[in-house]
DNA sequence: GTTGACACCTAGTTTAACTTGGGATAGTGT
DNA sequence: ACACTATCCCAAGTTAAACTAGGTGTCAAC
């Protein structure tokens, strides 16, 4: 249960969401929420704009059209979208376990 | 190599740390950076602010010490803080615990 | 004909973290 | 005596991400 706290982490999700794919806005809002077993469900007036600042950022490309008399804007990962994205996935992961090791656990298995 | 972008679970951090026995700012910043093996450099007036905010929630409570003619302010948990600091580490092991599903990975064996 | 799922959008607010700048003391080296 | 570094604290202002709250329109079902 939430729906607030991502913080930097929300271009990670969607651009991963975005490569498994090429997928339009609610789409994504919907791929999020059911892979992460509810725990994100974001407001669309989180995801466009965020998308909007991806695609100006070069990481997607994006373009028209209309399924069942609904258009809808379909999104897919550029090349520097893939590069933003094996960057981030590292720092997610340089950060994760940062945050394991603060908090005392050791939830990864150091490669036995 | 960072220093910018814990948004959102920088209280958790400190309330960590804090909770490892009372300290005071200073300490607080070189164990966050000693525990996480230099990824967490926080500036001190990232640090600073932080810390009042929490005690303003009524999480950490302060006093005033002069240790060896430097005076410092040290820090202790509250009941409240205690309370925070187990809410917060449940978010944050929902939260992380939810990113890796979406990001595809199985860092947590599922209690087999 | 209205409700609800689908599908998109922008403007404005909030607030955490950061930047920048300040102050002071202790110890070390020259 | 002077400089320098490490220790220790603080506040004002900036930035940017996420949120709130509003808006548009299509289609299917009741």
């Amino acid at each position: 249960m939430s729906g607030q706290a991502l913080k930097g982490h929300l271009d990670l999700l969607l651009l991963t969401v975005v490569s498994d794919g090429a997928t339009h806005g609610y789409a994504v809002i919907e791929d999020l929420k059911e892979r992460s077993e509810e725990v994100f469900d974001l407001p669309d007036g989180t995801v466009y704009p965020a998308l909007h600042r991806l695609e100006k950022a070069g990481y997607l490309g994006s373009e028209w059209s209309v399924v069942s008399g609904r258009r809808r804007r379909t999104y897919q990962l550029t090349d520097r979208g893939r590069g933003a994205l094996d960057e981030q996935r590292h720092a997610w992961s340089e950060f994760s376990r940062a945050m394991s090791r603060v908090l005392g656990g050791s939830p990864w298995p150091t490669t036995p």
